[in-house]
DNA sequence: CTCTAGTTGCGATTGAGTCTCAACTAGAGT
DNA sequence: ACTCTAGTTGAGACTCAATCGCAACTAGAG
């Protein structure tokens, strides 16, 4: 699972320790598939008897959060949920409604846009979120095939 | 204050009824000056001897978000806060990170974007958020003022 | 004025997320 | 390999937003 692998080096390159507590939140984030949530990675990490604590499973997201590893995602249900993702360019997120899994974009010029915003409102924009929710191919497909 | 009374009459307009707790949910919601937590307009509408039950406000708001007269804005810290907003156009918010007032900005060219992301992806976008960060206008002159 | 479905609000409950603090350990130093 | 210590962990108590259940209430139709 290079996925985890990548998220362990990332932590020790940033100077932090490489826990045996990391390493198995690291493991649980990288066999998510889509979009997880703090208590899926808790249980993800205690059925696979490598029980980690809450308070560290919060830690080291926050933690991942912080480098970019992971990103903090709201669902529309006002769900707090997180996304594994590559921590190089911007980039955006869209997740699937229906099966929850999520796919990275890039940055699609949105910087025009942006711009425009501060001169229009006259605000020092920091930091902005595009969430996209949709359905994803596989569940259109499924869908159609169940209305046939 | 004007938009309380829209407020109350899309409700109205919406087959809801027009009840005391709704008219002082409305009230409090438009004497807000930005952002609001559900439990700001609790705290308003009880230090207006007009109190409202928790839950009352909770299902007003939603009521409100249903009609599109509110909307829900997830704040980078986490905290789940309302914005009131007009319910024509689609727009989107640009939110102070320091007062939290907030600004609507309109549709600003996003549709060829989300065009975009759904030719590229296979996705079928039915929603997306796009929130914005900054400071604005006035807190920048604050800062500026405080350092000088 | 009456009737009733839509609403309300209290209080109990849930549950995500935080905090505390003693015990533990990764990894540098020797 | 052994030691030392600051960074890290984890159990569980705790907080507090948000939800639920349900009996009482009331807006508005008839």
């Amino acid at each position: 699972m290079s996925t985890a692998n990548a998220l362990i080096a990332a932590l020790g390159g940033a100077g932090k320790r490489l826990t045996v507590a990391r390493r198995a939140v690291a493991d649980a984030i990288a066999r998510q598939d889509g979009h997880f949530t703090a208590e899926d990675v808790l249980a993800a990490a205690r059925s696979r008897q490598r029980a980690v604590g809450r308070a560290t499973v919060f830690r080291s997201l926050e933690l991942l959060a912080d480098l970019h590893l992971v990103e903090r995602v709201d669902l529309p249900s006002g769900e707090h949920a997180y996304v594994a993702c590559e921590p190089d360019a911007h980039h955006h997120h869209v997740v699937c409604s229906v099966c929850g899994r999520s796919t990275e974009v890039g940055e699609l010029g949105l910087g025009p846009i942006l711009e425009h915003i501060e001169s229009s409102t006259g605000f020092a924009i920091d930091s902005h979120r595009l969430e996209v929710f949709g359905v994803c191919p596989d569940c259109q497909a499924a869908a159609t095939r169940r209305s046939a």
